[in-house]
DNA sequence: GATTGACTTGGACTGAGTCCAATGTAGGAT
DNA sequence: ATCCTACATTGGACTCAGTCCAAGTCAATC
């Protein structure tokens, strides 16, 4: 355990946030000013592998860092400024695959991304 | 409706594929040998604004084209190979989300995601 | 045949991410 | 306390997908 991946831990901890790998990167220079990019890479990699933070890519441009990995859920994502908000569907969906829609593959995990228009959008 | 476009459309025709842009051009290339990157991706913008073509991030890499965009249906990919199977699973996943779980946000539309291991890679 | 505006092209550019050789360092061995 | 070594870190080059743009082409109209 190096300065560097405690730092990188700690920019996760807490928050239920989802940042890019850039914005956790500039939140870790603000506390340990000459960690690089790569470190920052390779230390989201290990949590990721680790099952302790997980890759979402709700956008199409840079995946996103989610430290809520114990508690399973799914995103609700703006459509126009990319706010995130966890959400836990009612349901199962892995439930509602058949069988005849399986295609003989082994499913083993499900993502729901609901997308729309966030309040502060919409210019209630 | 330049020939240029009429190749691209003709690629995503018939069969149910996800084609990344390189291999829609490639496939282009094939019929109309000078055809630009530049325009199939003007062209598979195009097709997406038009509702025709529908973008879909199954993996973290490329984009992937998606022709069948009037069967609202979902996918099933396999982790190893990247293989994609549409899916028309049961259920509507937005009647799943609780009102007290939209957080203001109007909501549109949900992309289901299944993830597996399909039977070739399983090694069956 | 000239004009014109839309379409196409190649190449430069960007953003996100990966890779790698060189350097630094934590912490066990002596 | 010092030395060693395996591992972590660094910066920069590189890749890949995608975007942008100025210049060139082309087809339709006049
Ligand atoms: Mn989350
Ligand atoms: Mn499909
Ligand atoms: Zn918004
Ligand atoms: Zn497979």
């Amino acid at each position: 355990m190096t300065s560097q991946r405690r730092v990188v831990a700690e920019v996760l901890d807490g928050e239920h946030v989802h940042l890019t790998a850039d914005e956790v990167h500039a939140r870790a220079v603000a506390k340990l000013p000459e960690i690089s990019r790569a470190t920052v890479y390779n230390t989201l990699g290990e949590l990721v592998s680790l099952g302790e933070v997980l890759e979402v890519a709700t956008d199409k441009r840079a995946k996103r860092y989610d430290p809520n990995a114990h508690q399973p859920h799914h995103h609700l994502v703006c459509a126009r400024c990319g706010a995130i908000r966890d959400v836990h569907p009612t349901g199962n969906p892995l439930a509602d695959l058949p069988d005849s829609e399986r295609f003989g593959f082994t499913v083993s995990d499900v993502e729901v991304t609901y997308r729309g228009v966030c309040p502060n959008c919409a210019g209630g």
